[in-house]
DNA sequence: AACGTTTTCTTAACCGGTAAAGTCCCTATC
DNA sequence: GATAGGGACTTTACCGGTTAAGAAAACGTT
């Protein structure tokens, strides 16, 4: 009930030795016979005592919090696997260094700086991991301006200075037309995520670019906010066109999209991959329990996670400047995926 | 480049006034005049100087940082939507008083207990709120031991004294049976999840009362750990028995494992709601994008996260232990439900 | 003009730690 | 036996705020 706050001064008062002594003992310094040691350590356990975190910052050594804002709709956030994965690994580093992370979902880039700026302005975090990139980011001069340690999570076009952790986006959208065009598909579309995001204006360029080295007349891009209803709404106004126009194949820019284009060409009489060939992105266990399975573009989001969180500790220790790419997605052919019929 | 850390004694230096002066001003106390107050807050603007929210804490001040730990495997965590959208009701309260989250992914128990227990003592958090409680959940006694302002979001036998939102989950599995019976069902199945955690325990017992009631004779439970593989399996455990004893409606405690139980049922060449019905809980986006979409147990997630933490900063203002049932989740009628066939 | 009130601001003591500098004592060295 | 060198602690000065108590100036009163 009571709980009485204990500080540093309780707990030297009953090991009978002074603040600093039990300061010295707690951050294993030097200076200390191990009899003091144990006793100090004794009397800390009796009273349940730990050193506060708060005070500790004040004083001046660093502080172990990592900040992590995310800029999407609420309602989109709970669907997208995504992110508690990329969390869950982030988690798994930070904890090896008794870090915590603090998050916000914020609504828009220009409150994500403030956020950062009032969380670094007042010493609540240590370094941050910022993710969702687009064009002219403003948080590359935030971050720069205020001298705060960051990773970015965006391809180093899109991070400007800043030490960036990034999967090549590129190459694996060629990857994916270049196999279904193997497949033999022509009329190949693309259901894109987010216009604004930096990611999907380069995964929408390599479209291009493939679709027209593989001289793909019939490559077709649309964009939506990510939500299985987008996905839905696009895969059924591809469809709807005349059977000579309507894509052989489409590939997506995340799984749920994938997941609501099945349920729309099954809803539409369509046979998958009879009809059309699908292909998500990202591939979290969902594709694994649809019927049929989705082919995908297979990625450790996990381990995203973890990298991302590793460089940061990098550059909190000083690291420069880098550049630290994921492996890049792979295609992982599954029930989804077939050439065209005739 | 250098930040060069401004401070309280930059900005009074720059006002000409004392720290104190600031620090009222900043705080709106009474005591300044509007001029003095209109020059401060100018310099801290032209500095771009915001108060350390460390120093403050420390200063004795409320610290405005809410925890929250999940004990769930990564794996899983990823793929629920429950938790993303719990956390962005959460959020969306916590912002309104610009507060922050911080979260930590912990594997079992007796670690959050830990990990809580050093966030309060560190004075890390301000409270926190507490999810999946088990039977003789150690967090209760340990929240009341260290008197931390706690919200336990559980039933009210599972989290002692605490302060608790809950939804009527009895309730809850109790109309699903019945309208699975009203349609006519007599063996309704349950696929549950985590046996370990006390709500499953409680639509358990509610499952069997139900079918205990309403007579039905070949009711059958399973539980899980909640990911869409194990729900495959229980599935197909389920329906890979003899017709005559097959079940005729299946009952999910998450979505995720629905739309498994949706896949194994089209594997077996069983047709649902024809020859299976199913029933899903939570209800995310995705009970909409599947062919046929899922009836489910609909529940507002996000306004669940939003009323506990509202019911947390009751707790942090003072207010005593109390129950704060959320609506039940109610029975929306979809597609994946019908009569059984004859 | 003398005196009590306010208003407005300053001082100084914390909050709970860290870290550099200082003190004391014990031992090795010449 | 004087001195230097460590080891084991203690002192003390911060870190960047808050806040109670104190002081100076402005104001109203009789």
């Amino acid at each position: 009930m009571t709980t009485s706050r204990v500080t540093i001064k309780d707990v030297a008062a009953r090991a009978g030795v002074s603040k600093g002594a039990v300061s010295l003992a707690f951050n294993h310094k030097p200076g200390l016979s191990e009899a003091t040691r144990e006793r100090i350590f004794q009397a800390a356990q009796e009273l349940g005592w730990a050193p506060s975190l708060t005070a500790r910052t004040l004083a001046g050594s660093r502080v172990d919090v990592v900040g992590l804002a995310i800029c999407r709709p609420a309602r989109l956030l709970g669907l997208e696997p995504f992110y508690m994965e990329f969390i869950s690994g982030v988690e798994s580093v930070l904890t090896e260094h008794s870090c915590s992370l603090l998050l916000r979902l914020v609504r828009s880039v220009e409150e994500e700086v403030g956020i950062q700026e009032s969380w670094w302005r007042g010493r609540q975090i240590g370094g941050s991991i910022l993710v969702d990139f687009r064009p002219d980011d403003p948080r590359v001069a935030a971050a720069e301006r205020l001298g705060m340690p960051v990773v970015a999570v965006g391809h180093p076009t899109l991070t400007g200075g800043l030490t960036s952790v990034w999967t090549d986006d590129a190459t694996a959208v060629t990857e994916a037309v270049r196999y279904l065009a193997a497949l033999g598909h022509r009329r190949v579309a693309r259901v894109g995520g987010a216009a604004a995001l930096g990611h999907t204006a380069m995964r929408t360029a390599a479209f291009d670019e493939a679709a027209r080295t593989l001289e793909l007349a019939g490559a077709r891009q649309l964009t939506t906010d990510y939500s299985g209803e987008a996905g839905a709404r696009a895969t059924r106004s591809l469809l709807s066109a005349a059977a000579a126009d309507r894509p052989t194949a489409i590939v997506y820019d995340n799984d749920i999209m994938a997941v609501a284009g099945l349920s729309v060409a099954a809803e539409m009489g369509l046979s998958v991959p009879g009809d059309v060939s699908l292909l998500a992105w990202d591939d979290s266990q969902l594709c694994r329990l649809t019927h049929p399975t989705l082919s995908a573009m297979s990625h450790d989001v996990h381990g995203f996670g973890v990298e991302a969180a590793r460089t940061l500790f990098g550059v909190l220790s000083g690291e420069g400047p880098g550049s630290h790419p994921v492996p890049t997605p792979v295609l992982t052919p599954r029930g989804s995926t077939a050439p065209p019929s005739r």
